[in-house]
DNA sequence: GTCTATAAAGCGATAGAC
DNA sequence: GTCTATCGCTTTATAGAC
């Protein structure tokens, strides 16, 4: 018996992990979290914890990737035929929602703040987060310029860009400041079609 | 001699202490912040420090409180004889390049971070600024729309939110996630005549 | 590989001399 | 009012039993 326990599921305790650190680091931020809250919850001990993680910040550092792994196609799903109007109605429904969220704003905020310290983190998160959102909106956009839905005058990636500003701009970040309660699906329809309509009225064909 | 030192300056004094918590804030975040590092950076003791605010808690409400005064009157100075479109490019150079600065920035992410833990904090922030600034833009808004140069559909607010969306799209979160370096006044000036190129587009008169 | 126990350092806050 | 010294507590990180 050279090993009583070789390895039940290393790779699902580190999942267990991670998914305990990323509760703790949402709830009370990065600084204020402890390693020791982590390893209580996790119903395991700290010396666990450096076993799978040189320190807090690398930690840290596996949440945020794994995090940015999922987010990559929640918004973007598919895209049947439907009017573009219907089509832009639906992707900034589906935007809102996932941008407004309770866990992306909490997401946001921490890496925000952790970022100053350790600007890694902020360009893994703004990089596959709203820049490739910002960039595969402008492609969909590009298709309905083409096709003669629209008016860009030759600027897709602008047009995304003001599109998704005009989608966050007065609930971001009163979100943010924790300033308002939670969204409710009815305000995200009604900012999404507000938004819509002021795009329109600027980049649709008259 | 009933008081033999009555008071120098107290008021002075406490200035000079919210000016060195605003800096350790500033870098460090509010839970990293130490009061032995305030203190230490004040030149001063900690008792001395606590004779003033109660607390580390008060410290950082009263910082608060003192930057949502200075902010108030940044962006909406003056407003004298100017083309709409030139005051509206005015106001949003002004507008963005005060809501990008380093220290507005990092002043938001500190808050956004510690506004879970004291909602009363974000909420300050929120109400003396973005809210505010809406409010200051749409009533100049609504001045330019009863001069016949705008049409907003009897929603000027709406308007307001929407311009300032577009203000801020691109760069806002890129900033907030140290995701870029610091923005240039060239920078500025181009994002802020795009925003107000779109928000004409939309909101002109035809 | 996982646990208990503990070391070493730093925190917010207080007490008391001056 | 301001300082020095220190209390009581919590933190990260490690050592050693199993």
């Amino acid at each position: 018996m050279l090993k009583a326990k070789p390895r039940l599921d290393r790779d699902a305790r580190r999942e267990a992990i991670l998914d305990v650190a990323q509760e703790v680091f949402l709830e009370e931020g990065f600084a204020a979290a402890s390693m020791s809250t982590i390893a209580a919850r996790l119903g395991g001990s700290k010396g666990t914890l450096y076993n799978y993680f040189a320190s807090k910040d690398e930690l840290f550092k596996a949440y945020v990737e794994r995090r940015c792994l999922w987010q990559q196609d929640e918004v973007f799903a598919v895209i049947s035929g439907e009017t573009p109007e219907e089509a832009l109605l639906r992707i900034a429904r589906s935007f809102l929602t996932h941008v407004l969220s309770e866990i992306t704003l909490r997401n946001f905020a921490v890496i925000a703040a952790e970022s100053e310290r350790t600007p890694e983190l902020g360009r893994i998160l703004y990089e596959t987060g709203p820049k490739q959102g910002a960039e595969r909106l402008a492609a969909f956009l590009a298709g309905l310029d083409a096709a003669g839905a629209l008016e860009l005058d030759g600027d897709p990636l602008g047009a995304s860009q003001h599109l998704l500003g005009l989608l966050q701009s007065p609930l971001m970040k009163a979100r943010l400041l924790n300033a308002i309660p939670p969204i409710t699906p009815t305000q995200v329809d009604s900012e999404a079609a507000r938004g819509v309509r002021t795009f329109l009225r600027a980049f649709g064909r008259r």
